[in-house]
DNA sequence: TGGTAGATCAATCGTGTATCAATTTTACGG
DNA sequence: CCGTAAAATTGATACACGATTGATCTACCA
């Protein structure tokens, strides 16, 4: 029979800016008790409507994440310990958690490479390289290419969460993403600070797709094992 | 398309296609929450007509796998327990997917190793050494710590699948899981045709709860990274 | 009976706009 | 310094519109 297994459809909007939210909450991007900024100002950062907004809202205050105060503002509340209701991946530190920070090495717009899988429409991409910390420790270096059809980057536009970046300054989000956790050694371009190229680590290969067929970005980390590691909560 | 005329016993084409779906839901290709593609798009996909495609998405709406909302789209949605039955192995092979199944290397009940990090409440547990494959080949080799506390296992109660043997012999479910991946180094157990031991290989270590505060078991497998890795799918 | 094809209906989504209600902030008078 | 009222801010609610999508029905073929 057809052996064609479908791609899956995005996610109505509204639940995507809901999990959105929610991740930022999840990696302590934002912290318990804060207030968001106006559901407007919000609504126009994050290229939505209102209303759009609201139901992500309303779905966050139905899982008790929110609340809602009229006349005053949205107010995160962190709902019970670590791992929530929400399923997570990340890097986290060996002792757990941890502040994700990042540091950019090197931003370049380049002709993709060979040895890059195929992704993406263009034949050049972003490639940014950047060192990534845990509560101020490096745990990682990553390369990520992101398809030259999305949009110029510039070093001053980047920020901590690149996704966030995709969203504010290029008007796109990621919808889908997929790991493969493996093994690798450390980059030639690694900094000496970091570790000598050529060790043993943890790597993870990235494709992110937006609302396309096609995957826009592809990223590898590589990962210390000695002071993080990939974490994955089920429930 | 080439309804090919066949035996008094081919089940019908929407029944297969219900299956298709099924076992994407089991591997893990299809997650909970996920909206699948819409109907006339699928339908041209996988080669059949909207009607057909509709009765095998009823037949899965009838078992509990699917939510369908008129206007919005077909939701997969979990059935109890985490996702289907395969849903927390996360091996694939490196060209994608992979039935998985398993061989029992040794099963005994031993008194908790000192190198063994906490969890349940006895003294005792019951040591799982298996060899795991995908589609035939060979992929990882695993030890599992089942707490004494959950009750007795016999090597011939096992099924590939250890969760549905908690349930359908112990009578529990796992409820909730963490992975942490990393790197690490074959075991001095491994089997001869699988490795030597002290290879380079991927590492995951696994704690697993059921309807109690503490972990109920804990386990390691040590995966080979050249025909597996570790996947991760995120919408 | 099972599968295909097409047309039509109904519900939802995303967006935009307007209006109301609750709260906070500011300004003013004493 | 205090109290009150007005102004500004912000969330809540409602409706309209077009596009998308599932639901239903009919006709036809093997």
């Amino acid at each position: 029979m057809a052996p064609a297994p479908e791609n899956p459809g995005p996610l109505p909007k509204y639940v995507q800016l809901a999990e959105l939210l929610i991740r930022d909450i999840d990696t302590g991007r934002l912290m318990d008790g804060e207030r968001l900024p106006p559901e407007r100002q919000m609504a126009t950062d994050l290229h939505t409507s209102v209303g759009t907004l609201r139901k992500a809202l309303r779905v966050m205050e139905h899982k008790g994440l929110l609340r809602r105060v009229q006349g005053s503002g949205n107010y995160i509340q962190r709902k019970g310990g670590p791992g929530g209701t929400y399923a997570m991946f990340r890097l986290e530190l060996l002792s757990g958690g941890g502040l994700p920070s990042a540091k950019v090495i090197d931003l370049a717009p380049l002709e993709k490479p060979d040895d890059l899988p195929v992704f993406g429409t263009a034949s050049r991409a972003t490639r940014i390289r950047r060192e990534r910390f845990l509560n101020d420790t490096a745990i990682a270096v990553e390369e990520i290419w992101l398809d030259a059809g999305m949009g110029e980057l510039s070093r001053a536009m980047l920020s901590d969460s690149l996704y966030q970046t995709y969203l504010q300054r290029l008007g796109f989000w990621v919808t889908r993403a997929e790991d493969r956790v493996s093994i690798g050694t450390l980059p030639d371009w690694t900094p000496v600070h970091f570790g000598t190229p050529g060790t043993p680590c943890g790597y993870i290969e990235r494709y992110s797709w937006a609302d396309r067929p096609q995957a826009i970005e592809f990223s590898r980390t590589w990962f210390d094992p000695t002071r993080a590691s990939y974490v994955q909560r089920l429930r």
